[in-house]
DNA sequence: TCTTTATATGCCTTGACACGCATATTCCAT
DNA sequence: ATGGAATATGCGTGTCAAGGCATATAAAGA
């Protein structure tokens, strides 16, 4: 289960992220809202958490997951190169559009990146 | 084999994309490039282009694949609330930093987003 | 038409992994 | 000490997808 893309491959562990990225749950809270049975989400975080994508701290019997930035970020890198081609293909597509139909009253800053 | 990240959950796919981000390309290029088998460069193909990844075109005996945005797009729309998250995180911690040990020669716009 | 080049497809085997269910572990309360 | 709540782990099972290899299809060139 090595890399960061086939971990987040799995809906439920997506499921459970997203859950995460608005504040700490324990394992009962996340059992609950997402419907799925209790060793499911344990083994769901025991994998998200030796992945690097959560952490966890004790709290009596419960243990509270919070997310971790670094993974997500590492997904975020590899993305990058990709976005600079999507975008130079909007950039042409743009020029294009305005070689054939001039704007007539350009709507300030049509073009991106500063 | 439904959804995106599933699709990109495969390293030999990744490479794929990785090698076309730059321009397209035909199969035996990929191939050689890749060193991996010609049936397993077009199953990894047929794949990425029914998801929407690639699209083909023909020359004579040859497919020339290329880049579609669209689905990692949809990707990058994914990661749209972890990176909300975790760009607060860095200012929750550079506040703290600041707090901690004033900026004696601030270095012009520390704080990201204008 | 026959051969060669480029790509696609089919079949089979193998290995991961997700799940269900039962059970173990840990900590709190009484 | 005992029971109960919260979480983790173990095992057996089914599914699905990736790879290897052979073969099919298609177009080009002789």
């Amino acid at each position: 289960m090595e890399s960061v893309f086939e971990i987040i491959a799995e809906p439920n562990r997506r499921a459970i992220l997203s859950l995460l990225v608005s504040s700490q749950q324990s394992v009962g809270e996340i059992e609950r809202q997402l419907r799925m049975p209790q060793p499911t989400v344990s083994k769901h975080l025991r994998v998200l958490r030796e992945a690097g994508f959560v952490e966890s701290t004790v709290d009596a019997q419960r243990r509270l997951y919070r997310l971790k930035p670094e993974p997500l970020q590492e997904l975020d890198a590899w993305l990058a190169p990709f976005r600079r081609f999507w975008s130079a293909h909007v950039d042409a597509l743009e020029r294009h559009l305005d070689r054939m139909h001039p704007p007539t009253a350009p709507k300030e800053n049509r073009r991106r990146r500063k």
